[in-house]
DNA sequence: CACGTTTGCCCAAACGATTGCGCCAAACGT
DNA sequence: ACGTTTGGCGCAATCGTTTGGGCAAACGTG
């Protein structure tokens, strides 16, 4: 960028004065609709223009466009925290569409406070971003009902809201009901579950199922062998000392997430516990640690890339004006070592 | 944003007009530097002037200033991969530090690509970013060299080039060399590298502190010790397999990342072998799974955070027309269970 | 040949801020 | 009493685009 051999800046006017032509003309011509490139102007001329521009490197300036138009074409989005896989994952699903179609993103960590949520919201929307992604939503929605984001196109992803609004997520629900379903065939009648956060829907969703299908299999679980915990190994590993240190210990156990999961693996470990034959164990998302991993790990695959391409096609059509459904992406289960050989009969009352 | 109970769109015209003053006026209050704002008006119409714009939920329109000033107060950043937890982490750090230093970043993943990261430099030089921080350079600098980046700040980070430029990095070489030290205290004469992509200088500088370090012991590693490798897990686990599945093993084993380091591990697994028995292994960033995995990995811990703030900084400067002193930073590390006991006397030549 | 309709362009007004300059009145110095 | 500051503002140009109108010439039609 800057001036090309001399003859004024790089802009449309600077090609439009060399050409003796005006600024109008020649913007149509480069960065009109397709159906005025054409009419514009005459084929000779048209050429003309791009042939300058092009030898110029001509750049239009987002700025000038942004603000006479009120498009940016920018879009914010949100996330608790991008070094976790999950998470960065889906991002790269987000920004790989988002580039595709011309967008750009702004991507920030909120951390799961509900005060940096706003703060970051507020952030991004004096940036004058077209719409919003928000990978941290909280199943309350506290941070959602704020006045600024009565006007602005938003989807949630990963993480659905008890408020509604057009989200798109795994269907966790089924998730955890796939691993039940696993266990249950096993045999497994004492099961614990490690749930994550109650305000992520993530976690909430996935104990849900589980909880859920051994419900109806008759077996409900105890509020004690359902545990809480951070979405990290250390909590995991936490959560597991709390279920598995005591004598009625479960013999199986299903962490909402794969780092939980780990979590869970080193304190069996600690406690002398083998994998796959003491315990069985789930995790979900299907990390590419799981299959690595020393006992490799049953785990929930989740179509993360595609969660964060399907986002920004949502918040797309939001951004024009319509009210797309809110999608819920399949997901599938990965048995592996972690989770063992039968220790007794099925237990399925399918 | 919108209007505030009419009157006017929130903007500094729409301020003025309420309050019968001159934008400029508004503009030198509300966002001139420090200095202007005291003079431009009387404490109390400045007073009226804050407390309208309050009211009204003004936010500056950051088109229209950059626009007029040409400064953007936006940095581009580029790295291969976001899902890969080194770099994810030091991306925090600069998101961390550009918040803070109101500025907000465009980050991208160029998966190693020349093309894509020529093409990505261009998308956001486009939108007039102030700076970039460049995550994914190659040694030879090839992406650097285009005309694009002549007159626009930028620094590197956590990768160096061999073309120079402001970098920031962690004293990779050092951290190389705290591994041989380490091997040679604990007696291990037969070693070998897995030491990642040739073309990132990371890999390529602890490799070769490592190989200097036993070199300077008189015990040169021979070139089918080391073996290049993709820095994710199944990179690491064929590297190991090919350097591990031999009749001459090596007794220890360095990886120059931590993932790697992982694949080495299940690599080991299948081949019978016990970390910190048969094999010592040592991978780079102490990555948070070091710790915890099944067997703790002994790592070297590069401060990433800091390195993202660092880059914000330096870049800062850069875009303020100094030319600062590349950083390096101290490497430390962590001794755990997978380098094992000694296997014989310490062969440190020192 | 008169009369619509294209074609091919130009005019000019936005969009919302920044900033050098100038102006007027009051306060001040001598 | 008369310049000179200084405080407190306003004027107006400018950044680079977009876009609704025009307007003349060329063209097609009857």
């Amino acid at each position: 960028m800057g001036r090309g051999s001399e003859g004024g800046p790089v802009t449309l006017r600077g090609i439009a004065e060399r050409l003796g032509l005006d600024v109008s003309t020649v913007s149509r011509v480069l960065n009109g609709p397709p159906a005025e490139r054409e009419r514009a102007a005459s084929q000779e001329t048209a050429r003309r223009i791009r042939r300058l521009a092009d030898e110029l490197g001509y750049r239009p300036n987002p700025h000038a466009a942004s603000l006479r138009t009120r498009r940016s074409n920018l879009i914010g989005v949100l996330f608790p925290q991008l070094s976790e896989i999950v998470v960065a994952t889906i991002y790269e699903g987000i920004e790989a569409e988002a580039t595709e179609r011309g967008l750009s993103t702004f991507v920030t960590n909120t951390h799961d406070d509900p005060a940096l949520q706003r703060d970051r919201i507020g952030m991004v929307l004096a940036r004058r971003v077209d719409g919003l992604i928000i990978g941290d939503a909280h199943l309350d929605g506290a941070a959602l009902k704020g006045p600024e984001l009565r006007d602005v196109p938003f989807v949630l992803v990963n993480r659905r809201s008890d408020l509604g609004g057009v989200s798109v997520t795994c269907d966790d629900r089924l998730g955890g009901r796939l691993v039940a379903e696993h266990f249950l065939a096993l045999g497994h009648r004492h099961v614990a579950v490690v749930a994550g956060k109650p305000f992520a829907s993530t976690g909430a969703d996935r104990t849900a199922g589980f909880t859920e299908r051994y419900r109806e299999a008759g077996l409900p679980i105890p509020a004690e062998r359902v545990s809480d915990s951070s979405f990290d190994i250390a909590g995991g590993r936490r959560a597991a000392l709390e279920l598995l240190d005591r004598p009625d210990r479960p013999s199986a156990l299903f962490a909402v997430n794969d780092f939980a999961a780990i979590g869970v693996a080193g304190a069996a470990r600690d406690l002398g516990l083998t994998l796959g034959a003491d315990l069985a164990l789930a995790g979900f998302n299907d990390t590419p640690l799981a299959a690595e991993l020393p006992v490799a790990l049953t785990s929930v695959r989740s179509p993360m890339t595609e969660q964060g391409r399907c986002a920004v096609r949502l918040l797309l059509r939001r951004i024009a004006g319509e009210t797309p459904e809110s999608r819920v992406l399949a997901p599938r289960l990965m048995v592996r070592t972690s989770s063992g050989d039968p220790v007794g009969p099925p237990l399925t009352s399918a």
